[in-house]
DNA sequence: CTGGGCTCCTGTCAGC
DNA sequence: TGCTGACAGGAGCCCA
């Protein structure tokens, strides 16, 4: 589910309001991706820090190790500063502070909240070692792309959501960036031009702050942290279009499967 | 090292 | 109404 402009607008949405709480109380729901890594009972009492994101994991600093979370395909936080509805069948995580209650439902269960002793250590440093640029860091841009790109056979769409190159672009927002960039995403990584790279990394930036401003996409059922749906979905181009016409061209938008994962393209625009 | 495929899990929807 | 299969915003892991 959540890209991003999903993950950075759900911290946005509770970051403030949960900083300087106490921890009173930890329940765990259902299994999630990984084990929670200690007793929950070890959380109480510790002060919660300033939530910070990287690509799409959110770290929540706590007195000792914080909490690495990562909404999977399905997850959603909510911060509820009244006293929240007993756990449902898909509520999976309460924190419950002194400020509120921070609850992760998840369906599917792909999401994550992992406890490490520090950012840059145990599982969080493991998880987020392999993570490419953010998109906003300065230091990305169409030369970077081009570099870390070089030799890579894999299709340029795949190479975005692996995000070992740069961080954040999911299935949405990487087709949304192809298309704007008039790439064809079945494009060899490696054979993407440097031109089209720096078209690619503008494309990239733009969507992901164009999204960011609209509080995300909102296909089923995102809400951030306040119950807000985003709007970015009424504004795709590609996304979910299939056989509907290309808005530049006309050409029905193409959907085909790459990795497993849909792909959207209007094959008279983005061309090699 | 690269790349491809599988996997985790549940819900929803289209088609028969 | 019920069943079946396809598909869904992610990404770690294993194997060739």
């Amino acid at each position: 589910m959540p890209e991003l402009p999903e993950v950075e607008t759900t911290r946005r949405s509770f970051a403030e309001r949960i900083e300087g709480a106490t921890v009173r109380q930890v329940r765990l729901g259902k299994p999630l991706r990984w084990p929670l890594g200690c007793p929950p009972e070890a959380l109480v009492a510790q002060t919660v820090g300033s939530a910070s994101r990287r690509g799409k994991y959110l770290w929540l600093p706590l007195e000792r190790g914080g909490l690495l979370m990562h909404l999977g395909m399905s997850g959603s936080l909510a911060f509820s500063e009244v006293p929240v509805s007993p756990p449902g069948a898909h509520d999976h995580f309460d924190l419950v502070t002194s400020r509120g209650t921070l609850r992760l439902t998840d369906p599917r269960r792909f999401g994550a909240v992992v406890w490490s002793p520090a950012l840059d250590d145990g599982p969080a440093a493991k998880l987020l070692a392999t993570l490419g640029l953010e998109p906003f860091d300065p230091a990305f841009d169409g030369g970077h792309l081009h570099r870390a790109l070089r030799g890579r056979r894999v299709a340029i769409k795949q190479a975005l959501l692996a995000g070992d190159v740069v961080v954040g672009a999911g299935n949405i927002y990487a087709c949304e960036a192809l298309f704007e960039a008039r790439i064809d995403p079945r494009t060899a990584a490696g054979r993407v031009s440097r031109a089209r790279c720096e078209r690619l990394a503008t494309a990239i930036r733009r969507i992901l702050a164009q999204a960011l401003e609209l509080g995300g996409s909102t296909l089923r059922d995102f809400r951030d942290a306040h119950g807000m749906a985003g709007s970015f979905q009424q504004h795709a181009a590609v996304y979910g279009r299939q056989g509907e016409p290309c808005l530049v061209c006309g050409t029905p938008v193409r959907r085909i499967v790459q990795a497993q994962r849909s792909t959207f393209f209007c094959a008279h625009c983005q061309r090699r």
